[in-house]
DNA sequence: CTAGGGTTAG
């Protein structure tokens, strides 16, 4: 967890050198700090000599190649995984879906989606999540709210991070009264909003009050900026806001 | 008598 990860190898050679055998846990707890450190390949490397081939393992490198944006390798291990007759599970499908969102392959995210929804595997409100927040984002808002709509006739309960992420597809989507009233019937549904629920909205009110206010990059806010990132006023990173 | 590792929102 502190990315570690040489001084981690070298207690997994020690623990070995005691006579004290690694098992699926140990490996996976180095193969995770690896993705997490973004150095997948070692992981991969560190999986291909052990011979454990377990679930958890496989979950942890699809995540980790979509998170190193090689979503193509992701989805390569995941085929390995079903060709070596390890199953996947929900969580192995949410990790997929999630990184296909996350690497703009969201065409390819929902096709799987509607397969799971065909099979018949129980599925969460974990999945329905992962895909509304990536049709949102993709801006496929409508569809996202179809499917949200949809949920109650599935029997799955929307939560309180379902409630936000519809909240903030239409928001996106410039549709504030809408993301008012989804807000409201929230409470009514009996879902408490948290504090990523109220900067969504938040956030949405302001920029429009902004607005409203006659805020906007003109030239003298532009030359604000210029010189307040030449000072060190303001940091790079408030550029991304801008776009 | 078998922990501990992998998943979603701004």
């Amino acid at each position: 967890m502190e990315k570690r990860l040489d001084e981690a190898n070298n207690m997994l050679d020690l623990m070995v050198s005691k006579g004290c055998n690694p098992d699926c846990v140990t490996y996976n707890t180095i193969i995770n700090g690896y993705c997490k450190a973004k150095r997948v390949e070692d992981g991969l490397k560190l999986f291909r000599k052990m011979s454990i081939r377990e679930v958890v393992t496989y979950n942890t490198l699809v995540q980790g190649f979509s998170q190193a944006g090689k979503v193509e390798v992701a989805q390569e291990t995941f085929e390995e995984m079903v060709s070596q007759g390890v199953h996947p599970d929900n969580v192995t499908y949410n990790i997929l879906v999630d990184g296909l969102c996350e690497n703009g392959k969201l065409d390819k995210a929902i096709q799987i989606f509607e397969d799971l929804q065909m099979s018949k595997m129980e599925l969460d409100i974990v999945i329905y999540n992962i895909i509304i927040h990536g049709m949102c984002n993709g801006s496929k808002v409508d569809d996202a709210w179809n499917l949200f709509s949809s949920l109650p006739h599935k029997g799955v309960k929307a939560d309180v991070k379902t409630y936000t992420i519809m909240i903030g597809g239409l928001c996106k989507k410039g549709s504030l009264s809408e993301a008012d009233m989804l807000f409201k019937k929230m409470g009514e549904d009996g879902i408490a909003p948290n504090e990523c629920t109220y900067n969504t909205i938040i956030r949405a009110h302001l920029g429009e009050e902004m607005k409203r206010c006659g805020f906007s990059a003109d030239a003298s806010t532009m030359k604000m900026v210029i010189d307040m990132l030449s000072n060190g006023r303001l940091d790079k990173s408030f550029l991304s806001m801008l776009s």
